[in-house]
DNA sequence: CGGGTTCTTGACTATCTTCAACGAAAGTGG
DNA sequence: CCACTTTCGTTGAAGATAGTCAAGAACCCG
């Protein structure tokens, strides 16, 4: 998931999951922590998310990283690229996954419904990576953080009481370095939303949106 | 062209063409500053660069931009996701186009060579978009810099003499959307590496690398 | 309970942006 | 072909945003 621009495209609505008789292979489970796959590893495997949340990284030699994506359910990790995966691939929290043969990718291949879901998920993924950019190259500290919690709410958002409740199962190090900021300065863009009242942090990984139409204006730098 | 981190991927050599056979439309062309199509625009034709540069551009609603890529000759440009385009593309310089079908994207379609090298285009589109990540979100603007110019000097650098020159097509303004910086702060990079004599700056768009291991070690941070 | 990790907060700094001015280059029309 | 206008690029000074460094608080896990 490319958490991006609240509300411009369709992303934000799980993926339908695939006709149950193309799940020939058995489900795989993670447990937190555990990794799917490793950057240069051969890909032998896509996966569709089931329920859980991943964190795919790349890494720079000096140890600079980037989150290039979460994974939540109903997205696809795993596309190769000259037959090798170019990101790390951790489970934030307990997750199951519907394995797909590579051989999916092939045009030759006897299941063309399977063939053509992967390959609308990837032009999807072109799409949601390019919103990406702009909030990377363009948007400021408050920006990114706020449309950052918009796109999880609206994706995984439990009305809990009139307010929508989220859960946040990565690190604040996984949400700056999927931003392009540092820790503290995701830790104190939270804090101010919440002394303007439009958050409330129930405790560090659970956060209360009060005020969804003032986080959609930080998101836009309406304010 | 996702321009990023020099010498990690075997992006920077041009891809090949398509074989002949299946080049049953005519070429389009484009001449300067005409644009290939919008955001927005339903996708009927991807397009595949035979010469030229294209620039691929993305708006927010306040007038901020993103430049999403620079189409060289190889790339695939037009991938389309729920059918529109999500960019803008403008001809930079004269640019010739072989159109190919969105219909080749169905797995139905009875040309599956290029369907697959469509499909495989796709990928390492994703692949690229990736390292694009790592240069936006945690990159200092002479690592940006330096590293676009890289990537550029290996991809379209002409050997003059004993060094490699490159053109740049593009506005100031074009790069510093590209790399999410200001105009100013590409230009200031720029005279900072001419005046240490990494590059030369033979007019405002051509540049010759003098240095092309110190550029390199610029856009790794380690100067 | 204790040790380690993670998160928050503060003070200070650096990098990049903003604003402004100027010069060069390119386009336009007589 | 030249004068005029506009756009583009460079440079400087000042300011803001986010980063760095450091310390303490909260949380987790055995």
């Amino acid at each position: 998931m490319y958490v991006t621009i609240p509300g411009i495209h369709s992303d934000s609505t799980c993926l339908p999951t695939l006709a149950e008789p193309t799940r020939k292979i058995a489900e795989t489970r993670l447990k937190p922590g555990a990794y799917l796959f490793f950057e240069g590893d051969e890909v032998k495997w896509l996966y569709q998310i089931k329920s859980g949340v991943l964190r795919l990284t790349r890494l720079l030699e000096d140890g600079r990283r980037q989150v290039i994506a979460f994974g939540y359910p109903g997205d696809i990790v795993g596309f190769p690229s000259e037959n090798v995966h170019h990101t790390d691939c951790e489970a934030l929290i307990e997750a199951r996954l519907q394995p797909l043969s590579i051989r999916h990718l092939d045009s030759s291949e006897p299941d063309p419904e399977t063939h053509d879901y992967l390959l609308h998920a990837a032009l999807r993924e072109i799409s949601a990576m390019q919103d990406h950019f702009m909030m990377l190259g363009r948007k400021s500290a408050m920006e990114k953080v706020a449309s950052f919690l918009c796109v999880l709410t609206d994706r995984v958002g439990e009305p809990i009481g009139q307010y929508l409740q989220i859960e946040l199962p990565m690190k604040r190090a996984d949400i700056a370095d999927f931003l392009g900021l540092t820790t503290e300065t995701v830790s104190r863009t939270l804090t101010q939303l919440r002394k303007d009242d439009i958050i409330a942090i129930e405790n560090v990984q659970t956060v209360i949106v009060l005020r969804p139409s003032a986080l959609l204006n930080r998101s836009l730098g309406s304010d």
